[in-house]
DNA sequence: ACCCAGGGTCATA
DNA sequence: TATGACCATGGG
């Protein structure tokens, strides 16, 4: 028998505890921490934000003036940091464009998404992070690690789209916000001790006989 | 000296 | 539509 993705959480839940997550002081922090954070350990994402909280950069009118020279050295311990100035000026910019994030906040979860996923630099998963994260709307973030993890339970082949996974997902989870929040959390944040599967492993949450998964 | 991290864009076939 | 190159720093 296999586990389905409730039970997954469950187990997750149990033994992590809750995550309260994502490290962030504001919903525009947390946008900027979305964007930068793109392949991205976020031990380096810290850095970058910290210079911008130094330089009292860290707000979109200061991003969007800034010289495209300056920014990208301020953003340089985040990798990319080329691509990453692009972008993060261009979603700055955006959200200028549309009057701020209170504005933001006063559209339909799906039409948000749709409006940033035209933002230059705004992906599937990097929006529906704000969406959760910053907006606290219930949509579920598939990443890497969501991927690798169910496909090796057997839930899913792999190659599935961005959409079809995040409606699975949604559609077991019954659009509870706090409940993708925590659940995204769990994933990313052990991740990486989830991911360590071997045959018959006893210090995972995938196979059976595992602490997690197993039923005892 | 590798390996990879909380992806996305762009060029090519 | 579907692969592949490319982007770049820092910690293990």
């Amino acid at each position: 028998m296999s586990y389905t993705i409730r039970q997954v959480y469950q187990r997750l839940r149990k033994h992590h505890g809750p995550q309260d997550w994502w490290p962030g002081d504001s919903p525009f922090e947390i946008m900027v921490g979305a964007i930068l954070t793109q392949n991205t350990a976020w031990s380096n994402v810290e850095k970058a934000i910290d210079n911008l909280k130094a330089a009292e950069c860290l707000d979109a009118t200061s991003i969007v003036d800034m010289p495209q020279e300056e920014l990208a050295g301020l953003l340089r311990p985040s990798g990319y940091f080329n691509i990453k100035t692009r972008r993060l000026k261009a979603f700055c910019q955006w959200l200028l464009d549309e009057g701020g994030e209170k504005k933001v906040s006063r559209y339909d979860t799906d039409v948000m998404r749709q409006k940033l996923l035209s933002v230059h630099g705004v992906g599937p998963e990097t929006a529906d992070d704000m969406v959760l994260y910053a907006f606290d709307r219930p949509v579920f973030v598939i990443d890497a690690y969501t991927r690798r993890i169910f496909s090796r339970l057997g839930l899913f082949s792999g190659d599935e789209g961005y959409e079809e996974l995040r409606q699975a997902f949604e559609s077991r989870l019954k659009g509870d916000s706090d409940l993708y929040n925590e659940y995204h959390a769990l994933i990313v944040l052990h991740g990486k001790d989830i991911c360590k599967v071997r045959p018959n492993c006893d210090d995972c949450v995938l196979t059976t006989g595992c602490q997690y998964i197993s039923n005892r």
